[in-house]
Formats: C-alpha cells, structure tokens, sequence
RNA sequence: GGCCCUAUCGUCUAGUGGCCCAGGACGUCGCCCUCUCAAGGCGAAAACACGGGUUCGACUCCCGUUAGGGCCGCCA
C-alpha cells in the first residue's frame, strides 16, 4: 500500500509556523516513504473561508517548497458527497438522527451545565424522538457504547470512553456538513493511509474513527504532532509576534532556513542541526518525532537565516537582494559590481532586509556621513592620507584586494601607521559610517572610481568643516 | 469542572536500564583572531519537576503528586 498523507488547513488566515509544519511534516512523511502528498482546503464553513486565505496558504506552501501530488481539493465543492453520505447513516436509523434542538438552547444547557460543574455535553434527547415536526433540524450520529482506542504513531496509545462522546453534528440545518464528518468522508475517499495533525485534534479521533466505521471504511493510521508554544508557553498566536510563513519571508529570511527551523522543532536526528531539503526526506521519520510540545525560538532560526545565507552562492541570491535594492530606490539590475558586492555581505547578514540595506552606500551619489563617526573620524590629519590613498588607488595596475592591500601599507610604512588608524577613516569617508565589511574586499567591490571621488570628497568636507562648513558628502 | 496529552540546561533536543556526577545546538558570558561589524576558533555557567515503587543498578520501566498544554460549538 503506497503511502498517502494531507495537509488539511482551513483557509480563515494565511499560512502559519503551526500550519506549516504540519504541512512540512506530512510533507516529508510522503516524499520519505515515495508516497503522495494531498492538499486539501477544508472551508466547509463557507462564511468564514475566504479566497484571499486559501491562496495566501498556496502560495505559502510553494515558498517552502511543499509541493503536492493531488488537489488543491475544495470541500465548498463536495457537499453532494457529504450529503449522500450523511442519509446512508440517517437511512440505517440506528446510526444517526434527527436533532431539532435550537443552537440557542443547546448554547444555553452548555452555559448551565458548565456553571453547575456538569461536562457540557448534548445529552441526547433527540435520539427517541420519533415525530417529524415541520421545523429546521441538525443530523446527529449516535454514538456507541464503548471505548475507542488506537495506536498513535507519536503519541503511543491512546484510548477514550465512548461516554465521553457527545452525539456530534454532522449535518448543520441549513444542510452543511460539519467539519468531523467532511475529514472522515475526504481522507476515507481520498484514501489517505496516514492521518498527521497537531494534537489539538486527538480529541477528535475517536469520534472520527467512529464515524469511519459507521461508513463502513477502514481507519487509516493517526500520528499527532506536539504543538508549538509561544515564550509564554500557551498556544502560539499573533501576540508572540510574527506567526505567518509571508511575514517571514518579507522580513527576508530564506524558505530553506524556516524548513530546517520547523523540521528540527519536535524532530530530530541525533545531534544534526542543519538539514537540506533533500537530507530530511532521507532522514525523516515519525518514530524521531518527540511528544511533547515546544516554544517557537525565533533567534534560533534567525541563525539558521544567517547560516543559510553566509553559505548561500552570491547568485543565489541575486534576484531576492535585487528586488529588495528597489524598494529601497536602488536598480542596481545592470549594476556590473552585483556578485561582489553581495559577497561581501554573505557573512554579515542575518536576513536578506538587513543585507539590502547594509548594501546602500555601494550605490549612493552622496554618502551621507554619520555625524558621529565624521567628527571622530574626518579629522585634518586625516585629509592628507585620504589623498594620498587616493592617489596610491589611481596608479593601481589591478583594483583588486591584493593592489588595495598594497596601496594601504605603502602609505602604512612610510608614517610609521597601524592599518586601524587608516582603515577607520577610510571606512567612514567611504561608506559614512564606522561598520562595513572588510576594508580591501570592500574597496575593490565598491571600485576605483567611486572609491578615489569620495575618498576626494571627503577631504573637501574636512577642509570646508575646518572652515565652518556645513556636514555634507563626499561623491 | 470533565476528558486527553506532555514533563532532560532559559529554548530546541540526544539519551530506549549500566557507555551519563547527562551529549549537541541556539542564546548568554569569557578568551583568541582582528581594520570596524560579522564570521571563525577555544572555553565557561546552565537541566534529568517531585514522591513512591520495580531492579544488583534508573534520566530511561510502573504508580501517584505537581505543573504545563489541548479539547469539550449547527468553528476547523
């Protein structure tokens, strides 16, 4: 039997961390055993489903690289099917029937059953009712006497009493189907071997498995994943921050680093921490899959994210940085100096944000200089080796690191200077400000041009403050 | 309140009865490297929730307590 899983998200919201890694997992349990992966969209609630969710999880799931064998499948489209199920079980007679309890005094009885200790549950009444009154009615299935139990591929066994079952709605009166039932007749129909959820739904097995019984379909296996839990330790929500797949990627971190955060919370494989793609379909079993839950650690994936881009080939990431320079007012598209520019910023950046706006000043017209690092650093004493250098930049054979290098220590040897009362200043004079990347690497990125006219400029503001002038920019 | 699940460093985790006075990673701290910032290297602090069993021997098995989470909708 070929393996079969789902990812079955509601589309009220965009694609979450949660979400996610449910999807990733099923995912991976699928590609692992060379199996299919279903995505099925459950907006059996059509007034809270929107179009705008269920395309934002689509185009969520295809960042991270969850790709799907079968669907989208729309449960909005297939309520003929979940009707015809549905009288099967009213037709049996003894396995479903007609509730014609209002939801306001079904909602009242649970308020007073709560506040009386009692469970909550619908007591039944409507199971003998044998009148066909005129009025608006729900289909409830009868549940058994008993206990259900099943082996849970993470969780181990897990059993419920029957008892503690209410006589679930699987037919709302206006005739839509009701979530418990739509899972059951989907994943029986879609024949789906391995069911792999969070947790907050093992409640809801045994009424399930009840169900795929009473239709008569064999029980496919169940593997509840742990939830994850905000700092706080409760369910992960808005409120613990940036919980969608889409704000990750606009704050610029890669699909590969978030796979590889979400695969190793509540998964692991000895002490490997970094996994690529490929090494986790190899790798990933549910058997690794821990029991309990964990806190989302955003600072441990945001090292994963520098870790993913410091390794990352420059041309990999070319598109991204592009297009990202834009919204920051750069085209640096035809920009010749592209590769080496982002190569200097691979291991400095912790999101692919920080790394388009650590990149301005290779563009600009006019560093702007920052006026703490010009009053320390632009100095009059400063000038003359600003010129020097930038005449020692001029007469170079070859602008690379090695010529920079050189040019450096010629005028190094000849004061009796250490390269950091040269380098500070030049980076200031250069990029505005005290941090950069490595003083030649950067240099040769930025090229000689740009290099000698601020170096030129900024001697021009050392003379024009010395003067009185007003803070400005060198070229 | 009832039911279900869970319990190793702050966090993610390794550990499946002796290899563990508990290993790795993030974070934190210190040192080294160093032209700044990073990166990198080295090192440190930091955990088996508690109480009973079982066993020659428990982090590992069982029971209980405690704590956390989840579910109790004509939401999914």
């Amino acid at each position: 039997m070929t393996v079969k899983t789902r990812f079955a998200p509601s589309p009220t919201g965009y694609l979450h961390i949660g979400g996610a890694r449910t999807a990733l997992f099923n995912w991976l349990f699928a590609r692992h055993n060379k199996g299919q992966f279903v995505l099925r969209i459950e907006d059996s609630d059509v007034a809270r489903s929107t179009e705008e969710s269920a395309q934002a999880i689509l185009e969520g799931m295809s960042w991270l690289g969850l790709d799907w064998d079968e669907g989208p499948f729309f449960q909005s489209r297939r309520f003929d099917i979940y009707r015809v199920h549905a009288e099967r079980l009213l037709d049996e007679g003894v396995l479903a029937y007609r509730c014609y309890c209002t939801p306001e005094e079904l909602k009242e009885r649970r308020e007073a059953a709560m506040k009386e200790g009692r469970p909550p549950m619908y007591d039944g009444r409507c199971r003998q009712r044998s009148d066909a009154p005129a009025l608006p009615y729900a289909v409830r299935f009868k549940v058994p006497p008993g206990a259900t139990s099943f082996k849970d591929l993470v969780k181990g066994g897990v059993s419920f009493d029957n008892s503690q079952i209410e006589d679930l709605v699987i037919l709302r009166s206006d005739g839509t189907p009701t979530y418990n039932f739509c899972v059951v007749v989907d994943d029986a129909t879609m024949n789906i071997t391995h069911v792999i959820r969070g947790d907050d739904h093992i409640n809801n097995t045994p009424k399930q498995m009840l169900l795929y019984r009473a239709l008569g379909y064999d029980v496919p296996e169940f593997a509840h994943l742990p939830m994850i839990l905000g700092s706080d330790r409760t369910r992960l929500s808005k409120r613990h921050g940036a919980t969608s797949v889409t704000a990750y990627r606009e704050m610029g971190y890669l699909p590969h680093a978030l796979v590889n955060y979400l695969a190793r919370l509540g998964w692991s494989f000895g002490d490997q921490e970094i996994f690529s793609p490929e090494e986790l379909i190899e790798k990933f079993t549910l058997e690794n899959v821990g029991k309990s839950s964990g806190v989302f650690n955003p600072e441990k994936l945001l090292w994963l994210n520098q870790h993913y881009i410091k390794s990352s080939p420059s041309g990999e990431l070319r598109e991204e940085f592009l297009s990202r320079l834009k919204a920051l007012g750069v085209d640096a598209s035809a920009d010749p100096r592209l590769d080496a520019i982002i190569k200097t910023l691979l291991e400095r950046s912790k999101t692919l944000a920080e790394m388009a706006e650590s990149a301005l000043f290779y563009f600009v017209e006019q560093v702007a200089f920052d006026e703490k690092s010009a009053r320390k650093f632009l100095t009059p004493e400063a000038a003359p080796l600003f010129a020097e250098l930038a005449e020692g930049l001029k007469a170079l054979d070859a602008f690379t690191e090695e010529g920079i290098e050189g040019a450096f220590n010629d005028i190094l040897d000849r004061k009796g200077l250490k390269l950091g009362k040269l380098a500070q200043p030049v980076r200031v004079a250069l990029t505005g400000g005290t941090v950069s990347p490595g003083i030649f690497e950067m240099i040769a990125a930025l090229g000689r041009e740009r290099s000698v006219k601020r170096l030129e400029g900024a001697v021009e503001f050392i003379e024009s403050a010395g003067g009185g002038g007003a803070a400005g920019g060198g070229n």
